[in-house]
DNA sequence: AGATGATCCTGTATGC
DNA sequence: TGCATACAGGATCATC
């Protein structure tokens, strides 16, 4: 599900909830989900006060006491919801949408914590996974495995310059999706990066232009800035840790519009496959 | 090196 | 209504 703006809103939201709290309890249904095991998971966890929350790419960092952190990744379906004391929640009088009952049958992991709030972990495709790491070894990862954060200004056109260098012969879509180019893109976010960019979603990257590449980065920045700004996209099972949908929606250009008219030419978007994913861009516009 | 397809799962939409 | 097929905000693996 959750791409960087998802994942960006869900950590900003455990930030105010769990301040301050401590971990009274772990239930686990899913052991498969937890990494290394539940045994360490909740040893690790139980009595322990959480410090802040981060986010590297689409991964949750929970950020743990003993050098330790919680690598929460959300995958496809994975959601996180929060629930301070029973009943209906309401958000400025308005019944919350998305998820009316937790626990639900797709709930794998409640974390409990002092004052009687609760943590649900629901993922209906069960592809998500909670990740127990010590920091030398979450360092590791985040730097073998991660490239730059795309809202950083390590992102910027000189790096994107020098990497794409080194990718002549692959296609910029499949390049925006790999996390080791720029961390946190996935398949919403690069359509759309890509159609404000006005580049076709198959160029190969020894063809695009330096000029291209800078609007990339800018264009990237900026769709993803706007989709944190309405707390991301719903069109199915993403929900913040309230509940409630994201906003960005109808603002997106290409994703999930094939058929219909693009929005700056008017040309009908088409739909085809780049790869392995749903891919939509202006056959007009996008060169 | 990089593309492709299968894989982990379950739900939903579409077509016959 | 039933049944088959395709596809879904991710990422990894084997194979070509």
């Amino acid at each position: 599900m959750p791409e960087l703006p998802e994942v960006e809103t869900i950590r900003r939201d455990l930030n105010k909830f769990l301040s301050g709290k401590k971990i009274t309890a772990v239930e686990v249904r899913q052991p498969r989900l937890v990494k290394p095991s539940v045994t360490k998971l909740k040893k690790a966890l139980v009595g322990a006060r959480v410090g802040r929350v981060s986010r590297r790419g689409k991964m949750l960092v929970w950020h743990l006491p003993k050098q330790q952190k919680l690598l929460v990744h959300l995958k496809m379906t994975g959601q996180i919801v929060w629930r301070q004391g029973g009943g209906k929640l309401m958000v400025g009088g308005h019944p919350i949408i998305g998820v009316d009952t937790v626990p639900n049958k797709y709930t794998h992991i409640t974390v409990s914590f002092t004052g009687g709030g609760k943590l649900y972990f629901n993922d209906t495709r069960k592809f998500g996974y909670w990740r127990l790491v010590d920091d030398a070894t979450f360092t590791d990862i985040s730097q073998k495995n991660f490239g730059p954060e795309p809202l950083s200004v390590a992102f910027n056109a000189n790096y994107f310059l020098a990497y794409l260098k080194k990718h002549q012969r692959a296609l910029i879509k499949a390049i925006l999706l790999d996390q080791k180019t720029v961390a946190g893109i996935g398949n919403i976010y690069a359509d759309e990066s890509l159609w404000l960019a006005k580049v076709k979603p198959q160029r190969w990257v020894g063809k695009l232009h330096p000029a291209e590449i800078k609007l990339l980065v800018a264009s990237i920045k900026k769709i993803l800035k706007e989709a944190v700004k309405y707390r991301g996209t719903s069109f199915n099972s993403y929900v913040d840790s309230l509940g409630r949908a994201g906003t960005y929606w109808p603002h997106r250009k290409v994703y999930g519009r094939g058929g219909l008219s693009c929005k700056r030419c008017g040309t009908i978007i088409l739909k085809t496959r780049v790869a392995g994913r749903g891919t939509h861009y202006c056959p007009k516009c996008q060169r």
